[in-house]
DNA sequence: ATGGTCGAGTATCGA
């Protein structure tokens, strides 16, 4: 089982390479996030006619989450469960697909330390433990993937000292991360792949993509019977290149 | 020269 989240920053102005990156990597599912579609807008018929069942949860301008599935989709939940303060924006979509509990997160990114918006984020990240909490228990196969804009440790920086004291590094926003892995996650990539500098975002700007300035702020969180079962996984850098890219790569994990 | 680019939409804002 094939299992893939991707920041894709507008599914409308991305559907084209996500098409062809579709029938490329053939993942079983896919986690999208910043569709910035509303749900009508939302392709379906594409990801249909690729063989995917689709949910989405949008709200037009800003955000919007997606899940594809080829193992069925059932049990979907809009945002956070039912008795956790609800969202007023479109960053979360949970649905049980092939026997795993899937949600496709994308974080706030909490725009500088100290703003509101920062603060927002840590609590948004403790809602997220919350919701878990209220959807799954451990007897049940879970994957939370998306977009956390954190990085989890210094190893997922190009530079710590460049990013100190901004947003993405902070301890606050690290042990909030930590607590919501404490619940039973496991990132996935450092199974496998222990060394500095494998990032899945590269800002637009100033050439940062082939000066390898990125951060790894894309995970796949999978809990741990289910990490177990981990075969590879990667991040797509070449999905970065080219023409019209997302700002992030895509990652891409396989299950026996 | 302390920015640099995208995507939303069409003036700026958010990332």
């Amino acid at each position: 089982m094939r299992i893939a989240t991707w920041n894709v920053n507008s599914l409308k102005a991305r559907l084209s390479r996500v098409e062809q990156w579709l029938t490329e990597t053939s993942p079983d599912i896919v986690c999208l996030q910043e569709t910035k579609l509303s749900d009508d807008a939302f392709p379906a018929m594409a990801f249909s006619t690729l063989g995917y069942e689709a949910v989405h949860h949008g709200e037009g301008r800003w955000n919007g989450v997606a899940i594809l599935s080829r193992l069925g989709i059932s049990d979907v939940v809009d945002g956070f469960a039912a008795g956790i303060e609800p969202d007023t924006e479109a960053r979360l979509l949970t649905a049980s697909c092939g026997g795993i509990r899937v949600a496709t997160v994308y974080v706030p990114n909490g725009r500088e330390l100290g703003h509101p918006m920062y603060h927002h984020k840590l609590t948004w990240l403790a809602r997220l433990r919350q919701h878990l909490e209220a959807t799954a228990d451990s007897t049940t196969d879970v994957v939370v993937c998306g977009d956390f804009n954190v990085a989890p440790d210094d190893r997922d920086v190009w530079d710590a000292t460049a990013c100190h004291g901004g947003t993405h590094v902070s301890e606050a926003e690290r042990s909030a991360l930590g607590s919501l892995m404490e619940w039973g996650l496991v990132d996935v990539l450092r199974l496998r792949h222990q060394e500095p500098g494998l990032f899945s975002w590269w800002d637009y700007r100033a050439g940062n993509f082939h000066r390898h300035l990125g951060m790894r702020i894309d995970l796949l969180l999978a809990s741990a019977p289910l990490a177990q079962r981990l075969s590879w996984v990667l991040i797509d850098r070449n999905a970065r290149k080219g023409k019209l890219p997302s700002d992030h790569a895509p990652v891409v994990a396989e299950f026996s």
